[in-house]
RNA sequence: GGCGGCAUAGCCAAGUGGUAAGGCAACGGCCUGCAAAGCCGCUAUUCUCCAGUUCGAAUCUGGAUGCCGCCUCCA
């Protein structure tokens, strides 16, 4: 099966077939380095970390390249409120943005280039654009003229004779069209700036992605992706300059992740609902957010609540004891790029065949999931049938316990889970909650042999008086085969 | 005003012409000293409403209602 990418150009979902056979160029928007990373950014980032790890795993050779934008009006504001230099200032945040994303387990891309790295092709493309005539300079601004550029609107499907200019902002009357937009941006005093044959001034904000983008992929490249409101204008603006500045389709498929609202309200500064991805995963497993997040399909608005947040993780619980039994059994889990063992039947259903299916499908992570969770529920169904340890067993069931957790290891490698050990996660997740709930983890301890002894010697009151007390803490305890484990009811 | 999206069980959520995935919750069963975990079963004769096309519609068309986004250098 093929392929398929929604494309917000065309809004229709099209086959996918790349420029080039067998590479994927890929344009991500990144952020604004002006401020800490929120859930939005978040779902961005993770929805294009999994497009690319599938591109990648089904085998094509995909250069990324997700950018910083490093220089801007927000970032001179917020750097003259701070008393720092806006170049300090974005290097805090660029070092913040990858703290988070390393957090939520987010491949780096194969680059991530800065706007104040090319000030000099922006210029250059810029004064093509001045040549080619759909560029004026007015004071030490220079402006883009929408009127000149035939399929100005096709991305967001707008006319210009439709939109209401100005109702929102005040019209720059140096412009010759309301919806004209600035390349290039002549500095005040104190502000940083770089020489151009118009002065001192700095790029406008959509040209640096055209030149970003040319400088690592070309004039024509694959994929372009963002958050929906990038839509207009700002992709808008980029298809307009680059075309008009190159002469060639600028790309083939734009893609467009959806919004996160929190408790069913859009995330705003009014509200001051922001949530950031460092005070999240303070909270929650960061696989747990991408596990939620990848449970909606990317197109479609999510809505962050604490009940969903902690179904998913919940979720992500249940599959890490499943991968927990499953090493138990076989004393190692396989290695997730490892073949499978082909002499053992393969289960009835070929789990990592259909999330390919899924994703194949507009990258529906959603529905892969589902299929995730089946694998789940068949491998444990697999394991209740078989002995307990593996010493007793025989070497076709290890093989055959050892392909579906491959399935599983698999999908959750294009999901981004599954990145710690079993018993480093439950480990992690248990030193977190003492750590917060300062319970006494030895007392615990204690209370368990405690019981244990009082149940070997048949004392059964006794042995649940303990239980009650424990629960009486949100501790519930689980007796295995090879002894007790304890855990917190969140 | 212009453009676009969404409405599926108690909750979350897939599903764009062939008879409703998956998760959480609830309930019944297996297992267990009893639990927990896991597994099995059960849970929408039906997809906001009305009309139409079709042998057949959650899916297509028209209309209604409700909610949401973009048109602000917000992902």
């Amino acid at each position: 099966m093929k392929i398929t990418i929604y494309n917000s150009l065309k809004r229709t979902k099209e086959p996918f077939e790349t420029i080039e056979p067998g590479r994927v160029k890929m344009y991500v928007c990144g952020p604004t380095v002006y401020d800490s990373c929120h859930i939005g950014h978040a779902r961005s980032v993770i929805v294009f970390d999994v497009i690319y790890r599938y591109l990648s795993a089904v085998g094509y050779d995909v250069t990324y390249v997700r950018n910083f934008t490093d220089i801007d009006d927000k970032i001179i504001n917020r750097s003259n409120e701070l008393g720092v230099s806006a170049e300090s200032l974005a290097e805090k945040y660029i070092d913040e943005f990858h703290q988070d994303m390393d957090a939520l387990n987010v491949l780096r891309p194969t680059l991530e280039p800065r706007a104040t790295d090319h000030i000099d092709h922006i210029i250059r493309i810029i004064e093509i654009l001045m040549d080619k005539g759909f560029a004026y300079a007015s004071g030490g601004d220079v402006f883009f003229s929408v009127d000149l550029f035939n399929g100005y609107g096709k991305l967001s499907g707008r006319k210009l004779e439709d939109m209401e200019a100005g109702a929102r902002i005040e019209v720059d009357q140096r412009k010759k069209n309301p919806f004209d937009f600035v390349l290039w941006k002549s500095s005040k005093p104190n502000e940083p700036a770089w020489d151009s044959p118009w002065g001192k001034g700095r790029p406008g904000w959509h040209i640096e992605c055209s030149a970003m983008s040319e400088d690592y992929l070309g004039a024509s490249f694959d994929i372009h992706g963002g958050g929906k409101d990038l839509i207009f204008p700002h992709h808008e603006n980029e298809i307009a300059q680059s075309e008009a500045a190159f002469g060639r389709t600028f790309v083939k498929y734009w893609v467009h992740n959806g919004f996160v609202n929190i408790n069913h309200e859009k995330m705003s500064k009014s509200l001051g609902n922001f949530l950031m991805i460092k005070d999240i995963v303070k909270e929650y497993h960061p696989e747990a957010v991408r596990l939620f997040l990848l449970s909606h399909h990317y197109r479609s608005p999510v809505d962050f609540t604490d009940q969903n947040i902690k179904n998913a993780a919940a979720g992500l619980d249940k599959m890490y004891a499943l991968l927990e039994r499953a090493e138990k059994y076989l004393g190692t889990l396989p290695d997730k790029d490892a073949g499978y063992y082909d002499e053992v039947p393969v289960s009835e259903k070929d789990f990592w065949g259909l999330f390919r299916d899924a994703m194949n499908d507009d990258f529906n992570t959603a529905l892969g999931i589902g299929i995730l969770y089946d694998s789940v529920r068949h491998t444990n169904r697999v394991l209740d049938q078989m002995p307990e340890t593996a010493s007793a067993d025989n070497t076709q069931n290890r093989h055959r316990i050892s392909n579906e957790c491959l399935h599983i290891l698999k999908m959750g490698n294009i999901l981004g889970l599954f990145a710690q050990s079993p018993g480093t996660y439950f480990k992690q997740k248990k030193d977190r909650i003492i750590d917060q709930k300062s319970f006494d983890a030895d007392a615990i301890d204690a209370m368990i042999e405690e019981r244990r002894a009082a149940r070997k010697s048949k004392d059964f009151k006794r042995a649940d008086e303990i239980r009650d007390q424990l629960k009486n803490m949100n501790i519930e305890i689980e007796d295995r085969p090879d002894g007790t484990i304890w855990k917190v009811i969140s």
